[in-house]
Formats: structure tokens, C-alpha cells, sequence
DNA sequence: TCCTCCATGGAAAACGTTTTCCTAGAACTA
DNA sequence: TAGTTCTAGGAAAACGTTTTCCATGGAGGA
């Protein structure tokens, strides 16, 4: 590997000076040497080795992105928004697929601080139980945000759960449903907690009773979905017109699991879902959701955190805004 | 920050003597010590400088991903794939999302060297103008696993698309159709190129001419494949009742089309995509597709660059299987 | 003429590790 | 007993940068 000194021989400077044209110093430099540095780090190819930049300016401009798997359509786009930012600041990205562990996220977060990593994109890990655990693993400061909510208190982006669920109940409410079943997310998850709870004040606002046989609980997964739909439709004397799930995976295998009983949607029952994943506007029948911003969810997370490396006051929560996209489901 | 010297001064040894009992050094060491310097670590909660490690060991555990999108639901699976093996055998991802676009490429790959990466695994670069360009940014001699064709010659995890391809046409003319449109990827894509070779082959082997009208250039996307079929529908004399789509994503907007013009799948025009991507099982009907294996496909390109690494000889190329399911759509 | 200041450049320390030699004593071997 | 081999540990060089000082020579000011 080819390293400075063989530059500063060739130019015949020291290395100091070639350290100096290099990161354009305020320090005076000579047009004619300057010139002789360039050309013998184009004709040499060097490229400066970053492990020993970083070791001496005790930054790495690298951050640690932590999801639980990427696998899981709802957080490409995050990620996407967050590398794009990140390409443009000068970041490069670590990624960590936690799969909600809570042995891989530790073992990932010893990884992040021995690589002395910038900052931390966390997301979905906003699993009540875990409190003591994140707490204790972030113990270093190393500047963090996330999106989504978290026990520890980083500097985070969110939508509002509640609100959103709350209009896309309603919005069945308003299409005359009175029955309305309820997918939710597993029980550990703030995510769906909150929007169990819209679903709630929703039912609330319009006078309706809430019937707890009527909301099942799954895992965000299609499985989950199509075993909830399975279930609800399993219970004899139960009655329903629609469905809210807290996902879109999840309403998508339920949106299966109707067909499979030969129900028709939105006709015998009508759903909505949550996220608005690229795959929801192409499922048949297209379906209603409420669009989470992914993309903006990254972007602006990456850029928190890109204010916080400079030292600038960050917003300790930014809310983004959602929408209902009523399609053919509902 | 803390380094090993406060963990010698601590434990009121040499540096030297934490580096061996941190590194489980051949070096002999009382156990008396070695519990000292235990404690003292523990004590401290030392973790060491990667960095300055890596300086000094020439290795940084890390290797770069380069992918054109991460949130193409294509590549998800492969990099899940990637990271579960690199994870275990303590390597570390740089995600690069290339876009397929010279410029960021090669700033990426630029960046990638800076950092001194152990090895680069690099997808969806099949692109054949691109042939002198790639090999220019490779000269460096960057140990690297492709996945899929690359005009460089290193080691390649593929499928036999041509292969696939040509079963999955003849998949279609073995329930009786006689008339198959076909809906590419980019006129660059080797991939596409190859799954239209295996289409002509199935024609040719079928005893069925090839019409070009019938071949129609998407660009992998569901909207290419939505307006794909609009041109395919709008050509008036054009008859056809089957369709094979290079991927599913364009598949998943021919249905659409295909729905939006009142015709029916399979009845109408039954259509076979290409992938296998999870929403194929979940889109209705319910798509007939090559599936790939892209869980696989990153798993052993981990592995071939893991053993590249270790100095280990690796074949040139190994073709992994594909399967033609069989669902509702053809 | 002497002094100061500026433009230009270099030597060396520092960043935090690992590893190659060394050293010193204890335990064998002959 | 004398030499050899182990055991246990440390000093210092090396990895490749950046940056703090310091040096030199010429220009400008008095």
C-alpha cells in the first residue's frame, strides 16, 4: 500500500506539506510545490488511509445504522433517506440488523464503540422491556437519534401514532362500519400500543363500545396477519365489517386470508393498513393505508444527527406527518 | 476516551501485557495477571480503538456492499443474507447504494478504499457499457465477490438465468399458449439479456416463431411494466395470451395494467414473473414466478469473499438453483 | 544597517494499538 | 555445578496520518 511518504519522496517535500495541499491548510503553500504534490498523488494513486486519519483526529465520519432487519419492507426507504443524507455529509454507513435481539443489538452496539462510530441511527426498538437494556448500552454517550420511540431519551422522529390510527378508524366509521376488527402488532410494541390507542379513541368518539374479541394481536408479519384473519373468523357468534391493522404486512396476508374464505373485500369486509409500503398500492385490491413517511423519516433522522455532530441544539422530538390513502380496500 | 494505557496503569502492568491477555496472545501470563488485567478492563469498560488496530494489523473487519438500491425489494434478501454470515464471522457492512450510476459508484468505491475495507461485494453492476469503467475503479486489486455478471472476471455467485428463463416460457407454452409477450429489463441488463435468450430458446425449442412485436423494454419497475402493457394493449392487430416479465416488480404492474384494461388473469393473459420477491405470493392473483434465491445468493458470496480472505482458492462460478412456482397467475 | 515580519517548509510528537526483541529469574539437564 | 531452557514481563518500534513548533530567507520599515 502506498502511503504518504512515498508521496512526499516523489514530490521531494515532507510529509507535512503533502498532509497540507491535501486537506487544503490555511498554511501558505507554494503554487509550484503544490502542483508537484498533486501530480505525484495522481501519478502514485494515493489514497490517504483512513484508520490512521481517523486514529489522529479522533473521528471516523461513520455512522452506525440499527434496525431490526432490513429484510422487513418498511425500512428500505428509511434507509434510503438516511443514506442519501449521509452520502452527501461525507458519512458511510454501518449497517446492523438487530432482528429486536437483545443479544445481537449489544453485540452490534460493542462493535459500533470499538469502531469509535460518529453517531447511531436507532429504529424499532421501541420495546417497552427493554428500557434497563438500551439504557445500559448506551451508558457512553455516543450521539444517538432515533426514529420511532425509544425509553432513552435521544433526540427522535416520529410520527404520531395515535392521531393516524384515529383517522383511519374513523374514516371506516365514516364509510357506516360499526364492527370493526383490530390487528395489533406483538404486545411489546409502543408502535402498535399507540395505535390500539387511535383505534380506541376513535371507536370512543363515535360512541361505538369497544369490543376486545375483536381486536387479535399478531407480529407484523403476513403469517401474522393471515392467522389473525383466521381466528377472528374462527370465533362463531363474531360479527365484523372491517379491519384496522397495524401494519401493512400483516393486512396483506389478511387481505389472503378473506379471499381464502371467499370474502370479498371491500364489499363483505373493508381494510385498512398502516405504512403504506410500496407493495400496497399494487395488491389487490389496492389498499388503504395510512402513508408513513419513510424516506422523510430517514432523512430528517440522519440530519438530526448530522446537526448534533456539529454541536448545533436539536429538537428532542420532530413529528412527521402522515396520511390516509384511500384506495380500493376501503 | 480510554485507551489500554489506563487499563496497564490501572492494573499496574505493562501495555504490552494487557494486549496479550486482551488478544489471548500465545505469550505466557500468570493467571494472577491475567485476572488483573480482566478486572481492570471491567472496571474501566474498555473497548479498544478499531482504528488504531487496524493500523497496525492491516485488516479493518470490514467489507463494502455496493447495490444499485436498497430499496429495490429485490436486494434486501441478499444483503440479510450477507450480513448474517459476515456478522458471525466478525465482519462489519458498509451499505453503498450505487444507483447504478458511474459517478456515485465510483465515489463509493473511492471511499471504500480510504477505509481500507478487507473486500467488496458488489451486485447488480452487470451492465455492459460499463465494462472499462469498473475495471478502472478495480485495479486497486480490492478482493471482491460479484453477484450476478460482471465484466471483470471476479468470482461470481449467479443463477442460470437463461436457463430459468427458458423453463419458465416453457412453463407457458406447455399449458397451450402460443402467443407470449415479453416484458425486458433495460437493453444493458445482462440479466435481461440472458432471460430473453432463454425466452427465444423455449420459443425455438417449442417449434414457435419469435415475434419481435411481441418483446417490449421495461426498466424493472412496476410502472415500467404498467406501461409496458399499455404499449403491448395499444398496438391494435397485437394478440397474445400469455406474458413473461423479466422480474416481478414489473410483473406486479402488468397485473395491474391488465386489471385496469378488464382482462383477467389467467383466463385472459396469464403472466410469469421473474424473482420471486415475497410480495409475489401476496399480490392476487397470486403470481407464478422464477423464485430466486437471494437469501442464498448473499449468504454464499459471504462466504466465497470470506474464504477469498483467508487465502483460500474460490471457483470462478457457482451457479445456484432457481424453482419455477407454480401459483394462480399462469 | 539592523530589526521585524511574512512566506514557505520541515522535524517530531501524538493518536492507540500490536509485536519484536530483550531481560531476569526459575527450573531443568547433564 | 554450570549451562540451558522456560516462564513472565517490559521497552520501543511500527502502522499512517495531522499538527505544533521551529527554521530559514527575503521583504519591508526605521
Amino acid at each position: 500500500m502506498i502511503t504518504i511518504k512515498d508521496v512526499a519522496k516523489k514530490a521531494g517535500v515532507s510529509v507535512t506539506t503533502v498532509s497540507r495541499v491535501l486537506n487544503n491548510s490555511s498554511h501558505p503553500i507554494s503554487p509550484e510545490t503544490r502542483q508537484r504534490v498533486l501530480e505525484a498523488v495522481a501519478e502514485l494513486g494515493f489514497l490517504p488511509n483512513a484508520a490512521a486519519r481517523s486514529l489522529q483526529l479522533q473521528e471516523t465520519k461513520t455512522i452506525g445504522l440499527m434496525l431490526p432487519d432490513i429484510a422487513n419492507p418498511y425500512y428500505p426507504g428509511i434507509v434510503r433517506g438516511i443514506e442519501d443524507v449521509a452520502h452527501e455529509e461525507g458519512y458511510t454507513i454501518i449497517l446492523c440488523n438487530t432482528d429486536r435481539s437483545r443479544e445481537r443489538t449489544s453485540k452490534y452496539l460493542r462493535v459500533l464503540r470499538e469502531k469509535r462510530v460518529d453517531g447511531i441511527i436507532f429504529t424499532g426498538g421501541g420495546v417497552v422491556e427493554d428500557a434497563s437494556h438500551d439504557r445500559f448500552f448506551w451508558r457512553e454517550e455516543i450521539p444517538t437519534v432515533v426514529i420511532g420511540k425509544h425509553p432513552a431519551d435521544f433526540p427522535s422522529v416520529q410520527i404520531d401514532n395515535v392521531g393516524a390510527a384515529k383517522r383511519a378508524v374513523a374514516h371506516l366509521i365514516a364509510s357506516g362500519h360499526r364492527h370493526i376488527a383490530c390487528i395489533t402488532g406483538p404486545e411489546a410494541s409502543t408502535t402498535s400500543r399507540d395505535r390500539l390507542k387511535g383505534y380506541r379513541e376513535a371507536l370512543e368518539e363515535a360512541g361505538l363500545d369497544y369490543h376486545p374479541g375483536l381486536v387479535v394481536t399478531g407480529d407484523f408479519s403476513p403469517a401474522g396477519g393471515y392467522g389473525a384473519v383466521q381466528r377472528l373468523l374462527g370465533q362463531p357468534g363474531l360479527k365484523f365489517t372491517a379491519l384496522f391493522t397495524h401494519n401493512d404486512l400483516m393486512a396483506v396476508g389478511a387481505l389472503k386470508a378473506l379471499a381464502d374464505h371467499g370474502l370479498s373485500v371491500p364489499w363483505d369486509v373493508a381494510v385498512v393498513g398502516f405504512d403504506d409500503i410500496p407493495l400496497a398500492s399494487y395488491v389487490l385490491p389496492r389498499l388503504t393505508t395510512v402513508a408513513v413517511p419513510v424516506y422523510d423519516l430517514g432523512l430528517t433522522a440522519m440530519r438530526l444527527l448530522r446537526d448534533l455532530l456539529q454541536g448545533r441544539e436539536v429538537a428532542p422530538v420532530t413529528t412527521l406527518t402522515t396520511e390516509l390513502v384511500v384506495r380500493e380496500s376501503a
